[in-house]
DNA sequence: ATCTGGCACTCGGGCGTTCAGAGTGCCAAG
DNA sequence: CTTGGCACTCTGAACGCCCGAGTGCCAGAT
């Protein structure tokens, strides 16, 4: 285990972490002498030049060309996230500015648009927001409305807010009765329980009917735990795709791919889902398993209303980004989300 | 009337008509050399020279430097979409092709979702679909439902499919028979009405219940007034941002921009607001009222479900853009989500 | 009156050269 | 192990050059 970190003296780390610092700072490669000048290291240029030379060794850090400053590495990226980095917190009027940006939110959908947008201005990077997800929320209630002889309206409403619905086309005529009984018993066996758990409580329920009503109530259960289990209809709201502008110089080559990226709801459901439960996740560079994303760092956390997390929220930036004050904001909105939703 | 456009011969606006064709598909200050030589038109390069110098003194096109080829003006481009161009119909494969790929939509997000990306797949340019409208549909049901003692959630029900839920909170405790008694005289006045209508349709409905019930009444129905109402909910979506990537050479000005407007929502249903509401609106360039998007052009149209527009749909490009095909596309698309929509 | 070929002129952009500056690696001395 | 010194490398900006595309204008042809 010492192998690889036995290299790394404390002065080494303390120059990776300026060179992280200094090349998010300045967009530029970073020199020995200018670091010197601009962290009180207490060494010479010559000697972070020899420390540099060791990083690069090891794969920390990389130089462009020779007689260029250096760029850290995805890999040096990691190190200095996962050893050299403090979550930066947010100060006291940032956190008073997200509470009162938060807080007029109206609705579900308002919170989520609020949310994500504040996140990509606090960020200036572009911002991801998945809407509470089905299958963690529970039944607050479930409608039946007859629209037609043989056609129902099934509304499900959760916890969250969040409303779904779906037509449904009956085998035959549903009389309002059947109907009223059924929203009756349907919403004994599932209100309250979570959206996962609701087929299991409920597939006895046909058999309470009488035989000739047995098609319709099938056939309207078949719908709601269609609309229980579809993955498909997870979504999620993005903002800040302006700030890729300021991703580099080299344009239209990194930007493409990543607008592309952004606009596959499945890959960005897969980039948050793929977010660790408890705790923050941060993947860097060719970490990210989608191909068009490989320059860019994604750090998303899950988000929920009591002490576990029903969505997941995040950002997505260039791998040279600011990661503290990035995990600062990311983790300082998803509690404020998560506040807001538990009041409502 | 004839004074401005005397100095306009046929050929010059043959001339016109050609610069604009090239110019959009070479990118690149079309000469009266390159010009003959891709049209037939039956002069040498010098005659068309003298008509270039004569459209360039009516501010049709315009040259960036000396000895550059030519470029045309919004107004240039202006005068060939009123007169010299022709909407390009979809050819019976594409028309084909887009039939098959909106008819797999399942519900109204569905329909929205794939018509956005199939427009901006066709045009390779950014694509903006407006939900069908609230104003414009009809009531198919209202449903209210008992959360709590003082909780009630409204749902609204629209001939699009659209629902709209909102919670209201009653001044007092809400009694089963109330509500469903509510429920019935709500439904009696509303359904089949266009939402604007309904208030008016349901303001004396207070006064036939109890003095004790009437405040509830009065918070339910306003609440449903401010849901009609709201036009802030008006929803749109969009594809095809990274499209923006082939706008131009001088990347990062152009772009930015026009990421920003995307991102407002109130921008973009302000634009698409502003469509005739028959037949297709093209703005160009500075013709645009939002200064973000002055170097773009959008076309849009109306669609819906019958003969009249419930929504608007549409198209942002470079003013550079190959408008007959663009208007082809729009305009086929808008055909049939407007046939899938009364299918439904 | 209109079109055409010819001609002189302009200007942008591509290309090679030069030059300065930043940064390095290495070495020998502290 | 650190440091100052030194020679070396390489990029990128600046400069000048020239080619070619394109123009405007004019005089002659139709």
């Amino acid at each position: 285990m010492a192998g690889e970190v036995r290299q790394l003296d404390d002065r080494k780390l303390a120059v990776l972490r300026a060179i992280v610092q200094d090349y998010v700072g300045t967009e530029e490669p970073v020199g020995s002498k200018a670091l010197v000048d601009r962290h009180n290291l207490g060494v010479s240029p010559a000697t972070v030049r020899n420390d540099m030379a060791a990083l690069e060794e090891e794969g920390y850090i990389h130089q462009p060309h020779t007689s260029a400053g250096r760029i850290p590495t995805d890999k040096g990226y990691r190190l200095f996230v996962d050893k050299l980095a403090e979550v930066k917190p947010m100060s006291a009027p940032e956190r008073r500015a997200i509470r009162h940006f938060l807080d007029g939110a109206v609705d579900l959908d308002d919170v989520v648009a609020r949310t994500v947008r504040l996140l990509a201005q606090l960020t200036r990077q572009v911002a991801v927001v998945q809407y509470p997800s089905l299958s963690r929320s529970t039944v607050r209630h479930i409608e039946l409305v007859a629209l037609a002889p043989a056609k129902v309206m099934l509304v499900l409403i959760t916890n969250t807010g969040r409303v779904e619905q779906r037509l449904v086309d009956c085998p035959g005529t549903v009389g309002e009765t059947l109907l009223a009984d059924l929203r009756a018993r349907v919403n004994a066996g599932a209100a309250g329980q979570r959206l996962p758990d609701v087929p299991g409580l409920l597939d006895e329920l046909p058999a309470l009917f009488e035989a000739a009503d047995r098609p319709t109530v099938t056939t309207v259960l078949a719908t709601l735990f269609e609309t229980l289990a579809e993955q498909s209809e997870e979504r999620i709201m993005l903002a800040g795709t302006a700030n890729l502008t300021r991703f580099g110089h080299d344009f239209p080559l990194t930007i493409q791919p990543v607008l592309e990226a952004l606009e596959e709801q499945v890959v960005l459901l897969r980039l948050l889902g793929e977010t660790a439960d408890a705790g923050m996740t941060v993947r860097i560079g060719r970490e990210i398993a989608y191909e068009g994303l490989n320059s860019t760092s994604v750090v998303s956390v899950g988000y929920g209303s009591g002490d576990e997390s029903v969505a997941k929220l995040g950002v997505i930036g260039p791998t040279r980004m600011d990661y503290p004050g990035t995990m600062g904001a990311v983790r300082a909105v998803a509690r404020y989300v998560g506040q807001i939703l538990a009041e409502s």
